[in-house]
DNA sequence: ACTCTACTGCCAGAAACTGGCAGTATGCCT
DNA sequence: AGGCATACTGCCAGTTTCTGGCAGTAGAGT
C-alpha cells in the first residue's frame, strides 16, 4: 500500500514488484487480497495500477471511552456539517458497524450521547461545499458578501480554513481586496463562485501563518 | 478476538483453544501476536485470558471525505466534550497518527475544518463525567436541581442519555419524584452524587421509550 | 506439597506462500 | 490492422511459514 501510495500516476505491476523485491506474479496475488480488504486499487491492461486517494487504516485497538468518542464526533459531524460531509461521517459509521461483530454493533448503535438539534436554521449548504471544494483543490474563489453592518462588496478570497462555531461558520481566507487574512461568515455569503486561478501559495502555509498571526494554537 | 470478548471472566487456554479448534501450542503463539497487535488480553498463571473492554478494529479503507469528517468530529469532542471525553478523542487521533505513513500524517494534522472555542464558559466538567460514568454503570443520581425559574429541588433520576446541544448539554433521565421522563440542563445541577442502587430497568429499553415518547428518530 | 495455569524452546509434519511458465484479454500506439 | 505493453488466471514444484506435540519453567491458589 505504502509503495503504491507514492505514485500519481498509474504505475505497472512490473515495476511495483521489483520494488517490493517480489515476483510479479505474487504482486497480483497480494493485490487480490488487498482489494479484498476493501482497497480501492484500480488495474487497466495497458496501463497500470493507480491508488484511488484514500486512507488505509491497520487494525487498530479502541478503548470505550475513545469509541463514545468516536461515535459522538460522527454524529455532530452528520448534523452540523454540510450534506457532503455529514454523508461521509455516517459512511465511516457504517463501515466500522459492517466489521465489528453484532454484539458490539448494539452498542455502538445504542450510545447514549447524542446531538441536539441546531438553533438556528442552516443556511445554504452548498455554500459550505463550495468552499470545501474550493480549499482543497486550492483554487481561488468570488464572493458575494455583505460585512457586519451589510455593506456588499464582491472579493476575490484564496479560502484555506474553515471554522465551526457554535451558531455559525466562518470561511478563513486572504483576501485580495484587503491584502490580509479576513473571516467571512458563511451566513453573510451571497453568490460564490471558483475561479479557475489557482492560489499562488500552499494551504499549509497560508494555515500557519494565519495561526502565527492570530495567535491559534493547532488543534 | 471474538471468541475471546464473549467472556466477562477469566477463561483458561485450554477452553480457548477447544473452542477454536487449535492448539494450546498456536493458542500461545496467536495471543502474543495480538498483544502484539494492541489488544488488551491480560493472562495470569493460574487464572485464565481477560479482554480488557475495547473494540479491535481489523483494516478499514476510508476515502478524503471520510477522514475530513472522522478529524472533524474528533476534533468537537476534543473542545466540547468534557475532559476525559476529549481526551478520548484525542487519543484516538493520535492512535491513527501513530500508525500510518508520515506523509500522510501531515495532512490529518493540516486538515483545515477547525472547531472554534465555545460561546459560553463551560460549567463544571466534573458533572458531565460523573452523569456519564452513572450512566455506563446503570447508576441511579441524586441531582439538587433549579428548574428554570429557579426553584430548587432535590430528585432521584435514572439516568440514560446525555444531549449535546450548541450551547447546553442535558441529562436525559427518568425523574422518581415525577414519575416521567424530564430533561435536566447541566449547568443547573448543583450537587451531584452516584447512589449504589442500580436503575431496575436496561439502558437501552429506557432510550427507546423515550424516543418513542418524545418522537426522536434514532441518530 | 499439589494442582492449575501461563509461557518458552525444540522439532517434524502440514499448510500456505512464492516464483516461473504458458496462455487469454484489453487498451494504447504506430 | 497489427504490434506492444499490460492485467490477470491456472498449474506446479520449491521454499517458507505455521501447527501441534513434547518437555520443561514459573507463578497463583488450595
Amino acid at each position: 500500500m505504502q509503495t503504491l501510495r507514492r505514485y500519481r500516476y498509474p504505475v505497472s505491476g512490473k515495476q511495483l514488484a521489483s520494488e517490493l523485491g517480489v515476483s510479479i506474479r505474487t504482486l497480483y496475488r497480494d493485490i487480490a487480497s488487498l482489494q479484498a480488504q476493501g482497497a480501492h486499487i484500480e488495474g487497466e491492461p495497458g496501463v497500470g495500477y493507480l491508488l484511488r486517494p484514500g486512507f488505509m487504516l491497520p487494525p487498530l485497538m479502541f478503548s470505550d471511552e475513545e469509541i463514545e468518542a468516536l461515535v459522538l464526533g460522527s454524529r455532530w459531524v452528520s448534523r452540523r456539517g454540510d450534506a457532503k460531509l455529514g454523508e461521509a461521517a455516517r459512511n465511516v459509521m457504517a463501515k466500522v458497524a459492517a466489521v465489528i461483530p453484532a454484539e458490539l454493533r448494539q452498542e455502538l448503535e445504542t450510545s447514549t450521547l447524542l446531538i441536539g438539534p441546531a438553533a438556528t436554521q442552516p443556511e445554504d449548504d452548498s455554500i459550505l461545499e463550495r468552499v470545501r471544494a474550493a480549499i482543497r483543490a486550492e483554487r481561488k474563489l468570488c464572493i458575494a458578501y455583505g460585512d457586519s453592518e451589510g455593506n456588499p462588496s464582491t472579493r476575490i478570497i484564496w479560502p484555506f480554513a474553515v471554522g465551526f462555531f457554535d451558531t455559525i461558520r466562518v470561511v478563513v481566507a486572504w483576501c485580495e481586496l484587503r491584502k490580509g487574512f479576513r473571516h467571512f461568515r458563511t451566513d453573510r455569503i451571497g453568490e460564490l463562485h471558483s475561479l479557475e486561478a489557482r492560489i499562488p501559495r500552499r494551504r499549509h502555509d497560508l494555515l500557519k501563518e494565519w495561526r502565527e498571526y492570530k495567535g491559534v494554537e493547532p488543534q
